[in-house]
DNA sequence: CGCTCGGTTGAAGGAGGTCAACTCCGGTGG
DNA sequence: CCACCGGAGTTGACCTCCTTCAACCGAGCG
């Protein structure tokens, strides 16, 4: 039942810079706005979220951004590296709830919703820009379309619960695997992340896999190995590669998300 | 695996009106406003609700609000009576998602996040107000604080399918009854239905709480019948009562969710 | 009065969990 | 330079929780 409990260092604060993440100062930069996937802001919305950002920070892989049950008073968007979101049970169960990638926006579950119950933990070195949750009502008085758009990455964020709930509650173990290297595999590609062989980095070891789809660490090696052998995918030094995307549709019974045209906060 | 499909007519154009729901015409009467549940709207804010219902409908136990895969193109929010959103797949399993109770809106996920995929299906009779969605924009820019609420919802909901993700990704079948029973319950008696007995409408058949948990009907019938003769709790003749909640705590593993002072649209 | 729907029960089988090794790394420190 | 260590991945054996199949029952209803 137990899983290893991973390093719980808080890295929220006091974060030190590292050297291969250069800051991005000015919002107009910021490198998520040159990939088509998100939806253009005005140069006055740009500058709203710029004057909303309040730094950033540097959470290295493995260390948590947000501890569960803590409210940080703040809202981030992943800029760069992945991250997941998750819940621990007194039995020390942890349930992945969703992996987060970059131009994810994080915290409306527990600035609003509720007092935080959700920990976020950093998958890979990641960079996140930092926003004071107490500025929000500014944002909403002042800023409908931002508004809207905060709902939109709400409603959406459900939608992709919603999907991992269909999964770990109604699909075998080699379908949740398959969902899931799809699933990740078109978010990745979706932020500019697949190389030129057509390989995204994939920083998820199996025991993520086996949090995130309710199924045990040894369980998710085997089938895991399976669908390796048959072809469907690959991973290897920490990037994913997809072998046959039909097959691994066919076998998922894959229903698709929308991936561009999102906003970006 | 296969469930036996349940009727899927389409109620949400034409539904007759039916003696047992009377009109609700002014937003300002609503009875789920007169409860302490749901934070206080300025008259201005309910006049703008208003001016933002279309109308009421009434679905029969077992019809649907929504079709899977289709937009309506409204809103709605429960006024009376018990709902679900699911989805199914193609081999025919279907997963519930949520259940919607009296004070829930309907429609975020399908008309933000993107073309529906779930659908939304009365438990009981059910009566629901209707909103145009083309008119959400409005709202936004002219309604911050309902905007605001309405970013709320969307996380709070989240937080909800949050909940039954980790259920059916960590529980055991006896825990995951457990807190199904503990978050009706409570969800229940926060919208004003429980009765001096101190039992709640229970509109959920052993299917529906099998499709909701992940579970086999057979599997959710045996252990149902294993904490109802523990004295966990009863379901009889539509109606729930906790017998041990304390108990029922303890075995679930139980996180509180808020339920009183959130926002009704 | 038969039919359907929801609930109940028993028996058998399987998907996945648990336990326990073992390998293969990449540190790291003597 | 090599011994040691811890983390991640593998693999086999066994077990159990849950599923599946197949009846059967009782209540409501046309």
């Amino acid at each position: 039942m137990n899983r290893p409990t991973s390093n719980d260092m808080s890295a929220a604060a006091g974060a030190k810079e590292t050297a291969d993440f250069e800051e991005v100062p000015f919002c107009a930069d910021c490198p998520l706005r040159k990939i088509g996937t998100f939806s253009p802001n005005s140069a006055e919305e740009v500058a709203f979220i710029q004057s909303f950002k309040r730094g950033e920070v540097t959470v290295k892989a493995g260390d948590l951004l947000v501890r569960e049950g803590v409210n940080s008073g703040e809202f981030y968007t992943l800029l760069r590296g992945w991250a997941f979101r998750y819940r621990t049970l007194s039995n020390g169960n942890r349930q992945i709830l969703n992996f987060l990638l970059p131009g994810d926006f994080i915290g409306l579950q527990e600035k609003l919703g509720a007092h935080s119950s959700n920990g976020v933990e950093a998958l890979s070195d990641a960079r996140f820009c930092r926003f004071p949750a107490d500025r929000l009502w500014d944002l909403y008085r002042n800023h409908p379309s931002l508004s809207y758009d905060i709902t939109w990455i709400a409603a959406h964020e459900e939608l992709i619960v919603d999907e991992n709930l269909v999964s770990v509650g109604q699909r075998t173990a080699a379908q949740r695997i398959a969902m899931l290297m799809i699933h990740l595999f078109k978010r990745a590609e979706s932020v500019a992340l697949k190389d030129a062989s057509g390989s995204v980095p994939f920083p998820v070891n199996q025991q993520h896999m086996a949090d995130a789809l309710g199924l045990s660490l040894v369980h998710t090696n085997k089938t895991l190995g399976a669908l390796t052998r048959l072809g469907y995918f690959k991973v290897k030094d920490g990037r994913l590669t997809i072998g046959k995307l039909d097959s691994l549709h066919a076998l998922a019974d894959y229903f698709t998300l929308p991936l561009r045209g999102r906003p970006l906060i």
